[in-house]
DNA sequence: TTAATGCTTCGCTCAACGACGAAGCGTCCG
DNA sequence: CGGACGCTTCGTCGTTGAGCGAAGCATTAA
């Protein structure tokens, strides 16, 4: 009734596809993905995530780029990580409590893993409870900001906390496994490069999931004052 | 594939409908509407709005409340308000240029509106804007912070800012309209709140839409040096 | 050139869902 | 107590679109 309610339901129509749903999913880190990647992902014939994949490129969700023989999709534009993460926090925590088996591959999941360009998952929260304990930062469910403590701290830790002059760069964002904040915005972004840089977490089986090594894990002992090992489930080993 | 890409399409598939699409955006300003009232907004017959109305109830975007022999529904958290503003805002700037009889409603929406509890449209982001230039306040597309001289200027305009100690409580969102970040958060609602308390904007025909006042349009340009008037499209007689 | 690979297009089937009108069930008013 | 009203439930129809396999186009490898 107002501006562009069609919009809308067209988007979301096009996420509305358990299909679709997936690949977004697969590809809301932010890298780019084949087509037959994404056609595994989904469990979907070739042919048939093709015309998926059309169909959210025409729609503006995806954009492509052709390499060889191959077809890199990823999505259009970090609003759509963004979008896609709002969606998936409202179906976690308002929608219908859904009956999934539980596998470990959820576990290591909800353990870290990247949020397109963040830290996310119990690791996510947790680095970011040792820096709001710390002093180094404020954060709710609607804003964040960090301290001058916290400037300096990150600093040393080898973020640019500097570059932007008046900007402010820190942003909470609600995580859907913890369901509360995390850090994310510039920032986060910086924060997560930075881990990644010192080889504390590295990406696992191509997806969103990531593993903390154990330099990782003395990292975060010593810097952060985390104790990540004890986070970990007991029944990690299963499966 | 990760932890929920059925629950992200469940949910999308409530939205991605035109019907239930334009109800959500009837409902996105918080207010509680019957389901005779949401039915016409939809332009569907009340048996067709009965069975959409049940899909986002039982799919929990939606809350209802008996009243007599009325059924008032509402949306079931502002999480889902932001869910909708954001795929709104995906729908705008990433989706396909959709070909829109302008309508003066149109105008007046883009004008001056409420997003579920702050000012949005031109107004918001001209407020934003003039707060910007006089240093109270500092924002951008991912995080904002109000200033010391910016607490100071709202304290005397009659919002409190001083309630939550360590919380911080200004939050930028992208105008759909304008395209440029506007203030949200508690901070926001505040503001508006007190906009209204003033008599400086009104609802308009049961919607989103915001009227600014007379008494607005002064205290604009005596408080924030804002001329609203100027801001005023030529054709808005028309019709 | 020929063959294999990655992806798309085409033609088809089938299930899901949105739309309506009619009828049913509560609630309020005369 | 009727009767009007608000909303929901039920039965039916028509459209949409998701899925697949086969065939068609590219591009790379042999």
């Amino acid at each position: 009734m107002t501006i562009d309610s069609g919009g809308m339901a067209a988007v979301a129509a096009l996420i509305g596809d358990t299909a679709r749903a997936r690949m977004l999913d697969a590809l809301s880190d932010g890298r780019a993905l084949t087509a037959g990647e994404l056609a595994f992902t989904a469990s979907v014939t070739p042919s048939t995530a093709s015309a998926h994949l059309a169909r959210l490129l025409d729609g503006g969700l995806l954009a492509v780029l052709r390499q060889g023989r191959h077809r890199y999709y990823r999505l259009a534009s970090p609003r759509v990580a963004d979008m896609i993460e709002q969606i998936m926090l409202v179906a976690a925590v308002d929608g219908p409590p859904r009956y999934r088996p539980r596998s470990s591959r959820d576990d290591d999941f909800a353990m870290a893993r990247s949020c397109y360009d963040h830290l996310a998952g119990r690791l996510g929260v947790a680095i970011a409870d040792a820096m709001l304990r710390g002093d180094y930062l404020m954060l709710d469910d609607d804003a964040g900001a960090i301290t001058s403590k916290g400037a300096h701290f990150l600093t040393e830790f080898g973020v640019d906390t500097t570059l932007t002059g008046r900007r402010v760069f820190c942003r909470p964002c609600v995580d859907r496994t913890e369901r509360r904040p995390h850090l994310a915005g510039v920032l986060g972004a910086k924060l997560a490069c930075r881990c990644f840089e010192l080889g504390w977490v590295q990406r696992l089986h191509d997806s969103r999931t990531l593993k903390v090594t154990d330099a990782g894990r003395n990292g975060l002992r010593e810097t952060f004052g985390i104790e990540f090992a004890g986070l970990a489930k007991p029944d990690k080993i299963a499966a």
